[in-house]
DNA sequence: GCCGTTTTCGGCCCGACTGTTTTCAGTCG
């Protein structure tokens, strides 16, 4: 049975929260948890590394220690020194550190004082009023506990957003905040501006002259539930739909530096002042200084530049070789929206789109494309009622026909067809060799085992009508997990074939991942940015498609929608 | 715990707000 990275992580993550609250180093409970978020952003399975025999402490942020540790719970299945601490303090910490009151001190005194391990012990305890009495903690602490331990058991925890549904909350809420008088700017910083797929909370940066008066309307905004904190500098509130806010005022000079640090990531800033640090230089939030001198700030890049780096484009801020490639002028120059020249996949109401060929065409020619691809679904997909090779022959024919009354833009002749559960593709090679492109895609028998689902794919991969691979992992945002695969393999024969992998750009998918799309990059294997459009507001996706290809360093060069199609053309396999 | 143009020790990012305090600890980002 093998041990997957996210198991790993999360072990690790909790021996640190339980260091912690036994009073360990800060440094060692954060060599842990650093050490737990390097796993979590791997491509590669830890397992397999290690199996392979390869030399885990080459990791970043895992030593000769780490890398033991890592290895015996791959064998065994084990963290001894988990469990040890678990004995030691047997506190449920993933329950107790959903509340927000709550870190390591807060635990630590309530497990010593009170005996409390999970939060239905908490509960009681406060609703005693045993809380208020412990030292540190008073009446309006255990109060918020209680209304907060009310809230999760109703099951309104605030969970991550994703990136598109977080900019519907947000950009009305900065238009309000930019209509206030005396606001010179008001930008979103954070996770948000990284254009990272979900969005755990939001970071407003303001600069304005009447910073109290702002901060008095942010907080009555009408949205606001919940009022955090209301400083002069910095207030924090929850939206209704569970979103929280933050906002800080800054000052004109301090722009750049404030946007640097709390656009992130985390990891990013510690690299940065790190840098800084070897140059007798300090960074905060209000500028770059030498001793006491201040030495920029106005914007991020004379941060950037002041340190020997050049910018770094916010997508690319995660401390994944983007310092590194900054100080040695190798930045990829991402991708843009601008260089996009058609979409790799849509559906009409042959299948189950909403539109006609015709619209869904007039749709992509307002989208200014050169070409678009109709890829209705094949017959397995019965449920979307897919075309078998009949209805798809008509379908080429209507497309020639709809080409010569066309002008600017080709509509190309295409299919999203299944693979089926042997691998083999669900439409005949006759058929499929009178398509422009052909787009595959998975959509049944998604439990296989890794082996087996890994093998289905490599079988397929060896029809000459393999192209594009739609939604490579199959999985859904927040509501599962895709396939199992192995991804390395995969996006190895996509490379020895010269086939392609899709970013679909629908904000549930999203799929390629930053990090596989970035493997595919390194492999050579190019992408194709998809919409998966069902109805012609869905052609906009393109740019979450764009977002999750720069989080991914892909250039002009590494995406097909950026070629002509007599380019591209030569490019097909097969 | 990790890491190293200062390698086997001695660093490790830093400031704002809240609550319970009479000068600060805890938490967060």
């Amino acid at each position: 049975m093998a041990v997957h990275n996210h198991e790993i992580a999360k072990a690790l993550k909790k021996l640190s929260d339980l260091l912690e609250i036994d009073g360990a180093s800060s440094f060692r409970v954060r060599a842990y948890r650093n050490a737990a978020q390097t796993i979590n952003e791997m491509s590669q399975e830890l397992a397999d590394l290690a199996e392979d025999g390869q030399d885990l402490s080459k990791l970043p942020d895992i030593g000769k220690n780490m890398a033991d540790k890592i290895k015996n719970f791959v064998q065994t299945g084990k963290l001894p020194q988990l469990e040890e601490m678990q004995q030691k303090i047997p506190v449920d910490t993933e329950e107790l550190l959903q509340i927000s009151q709550l870190g390591a001190k807060g635990i630590k005194a309530l497990y010593e004082n009170l005996g409390i391990t999970n939060m239905d012990q908490l509960k009681k305890a406060a609703e005693a009023g045993k809380v208020e009495a412990l030292k540190g903690f008073g009446k309006k602490t255990q109060q918020k506990m209680l209304d907060e331990i009310n809230k999760i058991s109703r099951g309104e925890t605030k969970g991550r957003f994703k990136w598109a549904i977080a900019e519907q909350i947000i950009e009305p809420y900065i238009s309000y905040l930019k209509n206030i008088e005396g606001v010179v700017s008001v930008d979103a910083a954070g996770s948000y501006r990284r254009k990272k797929e979900t969005v755990g909370d939001m970071d407003l940066l303001v600069v304005a002259d009447n910073p109290t008066e702002v901060m008095n309307r942010f907080v009555s905004y009408e949205d606001v539930e919940e009022v955090i904190a209301h400083g002069e500098t910095k207030s924090s509130v929850n939206l209704r739909l569970g979103l929280q806010v933050d906002l800080r005022v800054i000052p004109q000079t301090s722009f750049g530096a404030a946007m640097l640090y709390f656009t992130g990531s985390k990891a990013h800033n510690v690299a940065i002042r790190r840098i800084a640090q070897d140059q007798e230089y300090k960074i905060n939030e209000y500028g770059i200084y030498h001793g006491e001198s201040w030495k920029a700030g106005k914007t991020e890049e004379e941060m950037y530049n002041q340190i020997g780096l050049s910018y770094i484009e916010p997508e690319l801020r995660e401390n994944r070789g983007e310092v590194e490639a900054a100080q040695n002028n190798t930045l990829p120059a991402l991708v843009t929206i601008q260089d996009i020249k058609g979409d790799f996949q849509s559906h009409t109401k042959e299948s189950d789109g909403k539109f006609t060929l015709e619209e869904m065409a007039e749709g992509a020619r307002k989208m200014g494309y050169q070409y678009f691809s109709i890829t209705d679904h094949s017959k397995r997909v019965t449920m979307a009622n897919g075309l078998d090779e009949k209805r798809l022959a008509r379908h080429i024919e209507a497309v020639d026909r709809l080409n010569e009354s066309l002008q600017n833009i080709k509509i190309l002749k295409s299919v999203e067809v299944d693979i089926l559960e042997d691998g083999r593709l669900d439409l005949s090679d006759d058929i499929l060799k009178e398509l422009d492109i052909v787009v595959v895609a998975i959509h049944y028998n998604m439990n296989l085992s890794r082996e087996k689902q890994t093998n289905r794919v490599l079988k397929a991969m060896e029809s000459p009508y393999f192209h594009i691979m739609a939604h490579p992992t199959g999985r859904m945002i927040g509501k599962r997990e895709g396939y199992e695969l192995d991804m390395e393999k995969i996006l190895d024969a996509a490379s020895e074939k010269g086939c392609f992998m899709e970013i679909n750009a629908a904000p549930d998918r999203l799929d390629l991942s930053d990090i596989y799309a970035r493997m595919a990059k390194d492999k050579g294997v190019k992408m194709a940015l998809s919409t998966d459009a069902h109805n012609l507001d869905n052609l906009g996706y393109m740019r979450f498609g764009i977002n999750q290809a720069r989080r991914a360093w892909l250039e002009p060069k590494d995406v097909i929608n950026t070629y002509s199609w007599e380019e591209l053309k030569q490019m097909i396999p097969g």
